[in-house]
DNA sequence: TGATTTACGTAGAACGGTGCACGAAACGGG
DNA sequence: CCCGTTTCGTGCACCGTTCTACGTAAATCA
């Protein structure tokens, strides 16, 4: 554990510092910080002068204790998704329009470790917080809520009265899918997860078992209604996927609930020397980049992830902005057909 | 621009309602916070149980005003980078041992917004700061070590005296590529970048560049040296992989300076009908996740990304404990043959 | 037992900002 | 020319911690 304290003693310039030089008091430099009124060009002038020349930048601990940080929180599941880049990089074209900072703090997965995160969050003072992909129950979310305005992308908790939701319509994207399967001939179309519905019925894994499910019964294929649930986890499951792939009753299609899955799934199939998709066909979700790579050719639903980013940021700003009213929204996903189907 | 703040006023429970509630004084519940000297059990008790209580929790901005805030800020160059996990992971390992926190900014491969992301982490009061594969000139890093300690990784300012580096042998590592295409009977090896060696020495890929160079010469190869500078870009560059491959004195090997731009290249080759490792070799550098599948099935450099985690999160946890003298660590690289090769 | 430590708890001044309340000019209308 | 408005700048009380300095009571020693 660390203790001592270096001596990084390169005594700060504060607003003090700023105030003495210019020769006003330390309230007109905040003033001409947070641009309020009143205000001459005078005086401006002068502070700016100083600030620049000092290389002044306040301390956004210090002006979060009373006023605003200007930097918005976001949490990600974890940095190995490749569903994040797309979301943040929307998120970030707003925030940095608005003037507005970003602080990233990656989660695990796991409830209780996100909600540590958010505490830091908070205790950091960020001004709002998203959440992406957050495993979180809806009535803690409820609970934070109420200290600092929230977004969550990636979780549909539609009943949510203190936050507001961003998501693809995952259950549309995965009848889409199931559309594509059916329109192309196949009927032993089997979904795969790794996630029980029961557990976090508003995680998108269990939506998308829904839009399966539907979407199958819809196209008289309830016969065919077949789930393979993996064990959770987040080592590399070659086994799993080679004795699914080497059982006798190995499904035709299969549809993923991730490119994290669908991906290795395929890799699986390559080295057992399974035709992809004459042998079995295969559908994944989130559009990775991997899956654009001529060589994996995996067709997979897109969620355009920067226009979520944008759209939560949106939805942050104006609810710091005062909208009390939570707002739910869904976009279109759209599946890009590659080789694998 | 948002500007009104909405009222999320849960009024705050802070160190005053401990003290209030455990009918002690302000400094008694800060002692005990921070388990200082000269607390009696029965206090230490009485705060615990008020704290436990009220679901207290010390704002980490007030908290930073004077004493420490117990969080790092980490620095990635992007988000997307598969480099960055594995050493994300292995920071993260030790910090979460020594009870401190991370927060994480994401920059953009720009000095200048990664100047930014810097004073921004300074003035959120870390403790101390991690710059993963950043950009910023050597000076520029000394003068911002003055204010706080700082580890670099993936960038090799060796001469550098008020921050840490830690890095993979680049150059070794480069060697050792060109050493096992040598091996391998090849002689036409080619060098791929996308940066200029004078514009950022201490970056990691001319630290390639020159291991590439010196291991050419040694080999007896200087005349087969090649280097192919790509125009510098986020864009996906199919157009550049296109020419590169049909030009008519394609190189019979290509050793990548990153798995960034070997899998695409190595996808273009799939495109084209080119055969790897028959008729094109190729071998990569970070050794990502996806160079592991087997359809993709790329030779790479392992740099171990948690060990270089590891390291720089103790030497900035050595740094902080008052080590004045820089310490410059590299660690040996590891190539993995797979198909590609 | 009296003198000296030692242990414990508290007051209060920082830290670096924000923003309200106030006063002093400058302005303008009758 | 007087008085009510604006405009501009300042003093100061916060925000939620840390930590030094200090007072008091108990423990130790001679």
């Amino acid at each position: 554990m660390a203790d001592g304290a270096s001596d990084h003693t390169q005594s700060r310039v504060t607003i003090r510092t700023v105030a003495t030089d210019a020769g006003v008091s330390v309230a007109a430099v905040s003033k001409v910080m947070r641009n309020a009124y009143g205000v001459s060009d005078a005086l401006r002038q002068k502070v700016e002068a100083s600030i620049e020349k000092l290389g002044y930048r306040p301390s956004v601990a210090a002006r979060g204790m009373r006023g605003r940080t200007f930097t918005l929180g976001v949490l990600l599941v974890g940095i190995d998704n490749p569903f994040l880049p797309g979301i943040y990089q929307g998120i970030e074209s707003v925030t940095e329009a608005a003037g507005y900072k970003i602080m990233v703090c990656v989660g695990a997965a796991r409830a209780q470790t996100e909600a540590q995160l958010i505490e830091q969050m908070i205790d950091n003072r960020m001004d709002g917080l998203i959440l992406v992909a957050s495993q979180i129950a809806g009535d803690t979310l409820e609970h934070y809520a109420r200290q600092i305005p929230i977004v969550v992308v990636g979780h549909h908790e539609t009943s949510a009265v203190g936050y507001d939701t961003i998501n693809n319509d995952d259950q549309r994207g995965a009848a889409r899918v199931v559309q594509a399967f059916v329109d192309q001939g196949y009927r032993d179309i089997a979904f795969l997860t790794q996630f029980e519905p029961d557990d976090h019925p508003a995680d998108v894994s269990p939506q998308r078992e829904l839009g399966y499910l539907d979407a199958m019964r819809a196209a008289g294929l309830a016969d065919h209604i077949r789930i393979l649930r993996l064990p959770q986890s987040n080592a590399p499951r070659e086994q799993d996927f080679h004795q699914l792939l080497t059982s006798p009753d190995r499904p035709r299609a299969v549809f993923c609930w991730s490119d994290l899955d669908a991906i290795p799934l395929l890799g699986a199939a390559f080295r057992l020397g399974i035709r992809v998709p004459q042998d079995l066909a295969i559908v994944g979700y989130d559009n990775s980049p991997v899956a654009a790579l001529p060589m994996v050719a995996l067709s997979s639903v897109d969620q355009d992830g920067p226009h979520l980013g944008r759209l939560s940021a949106e939805a942050l700003f104006s609810r710091m902005n005062g909208r009390k009213v939570a707002e739910h929204i869904q976009i279109e996903p759209r599946l890009i057909k590659r080789g694998s189907l």
